[in-house]
DNA sequence: CCTTGCCATGCAACTAGTTGCATGGGTACG
DNA sequence: CGTACCCATGCAACTAGTTGCATGGCAAGG
């Protein structure tokens, strides 16, 4: 499981609430890891059993107290250890290429496609202008950022990947269909 | 949930066991689709109380029944109508990006960003090995491989991407810490 | 003053997917 | 004759993730 590694490389960066968390995976980690808030505020719960991070109480009248978490040294060390294993393939599952292979409505395919490409394009721009605006000279990417800036650099070609597949895709089903 | 439904793509293809689809998910089927045996024999139950498949079955002494199962009308019904709405973008989680992300182990994630890029030459081999024999001929696909074809071609695309994206990790890691 | 929207937490019920185990027949090779 | 590997099915226990709901403060704008 990643999530918990995900929310402690956030952790590493700067000590967060749960809310804080979910609205950086709204975000930047957002980029390659998902998690809604109640799964997040679920997984703290167990990293804090496990000693990965501790929380700082902020007691709230009328309502919940506030949980800032840091992450702990025996945090660290299990970031090392996650680190250092091999990272299993990704289980590749796409509803779409699902569809496209049983390519059972032409019409549905193509506008389904469509969309999907303006996806692409809205988030290939998104990462364009972060790369632009963080990391202007990729040959002078600072060392702690490093990391940053190669993940940001996966999903730029990811997007563009993407795009140049529903091109593809397009080309084949629209301009055929047309004649 | 599109595990149902890649099970009715193939069905349409052929009529098949749990053991087959088994191993057509490891195969072709795989290459956007994973699932364990154990999965399928449980989605193929439940598929069948809802009607979208039938079973045949042969009875064999000493050991389980034998069965085959087809695709119903009420199951190319609902791939018709599953294809029509339009499909979530996939949750992107990756380990990889994580522990990128995170950089806490230099020569680890070059380590483990090598075998990443031996996998993905390895998957694209065989991906160009599969088009180049099913369809040496891109321009003249047959109209019902058509979807088999983009989908292969989402397949190799998104390989070489995942080769060019450890190509520049590794650049960015190795020669500047050979410096 | 009321609504909208952000800050902040969490439970409960459910669905999907993983891991480990169990059973047993047939066929091919050494 | 043993062993290995393919064919074939499935249960049980668990982990991860989704969906829906509930609570409540505080600030800004109309």
């Amino acid at each position: 499981m990643a999530l918990e590694h995900a929310i402690l490389v956030s952790l590493t960066e700067q000590a967060a609430t749960g809310y804080d968390l979910a609205r950086r995976f709204d975000a930047s980690i957002g980029y390659f890891w998902r998690a809604s808030h109640q799964q997040i505020y679920k997984t703290l719960a167990r990293m804090e059993a496990d000693g990965w991070v501790s929380a700082t109480i902020e007691p709230r009248e009328g309502t919940a107290d506030k949980k800032t978490y840091a992450i702990t040294d025996a945090g660290r060390e299990e970031l090392t250890r996650f680190t250092a294993e091999p990272s299993p393939r990704e289980a590749l599952r796409s509803d779409f290429a699902v569809k496209l292979r049983g390519l059972a409505d032409v019409t549905a395919i193509v506008e389904d496609t469509r969309r999907r490409r303006a996806d692409h394009v809205e988030r290939l721009d998104r990462y364009e202008a972060s790369a632009k605006r963080h990391y202007p000279d990729p040959d002078a990417v600072e060392e702690r950022e490093r990391g940053a800036y190669l993940a940001l650099r996966g999903g730029i070609l990811s997007e563009r990947m993407g795009i140049a597949w529903c091109d593809e895709i397009l080309d084949q089903l629209e301009t055929r269909s047309d004649r």
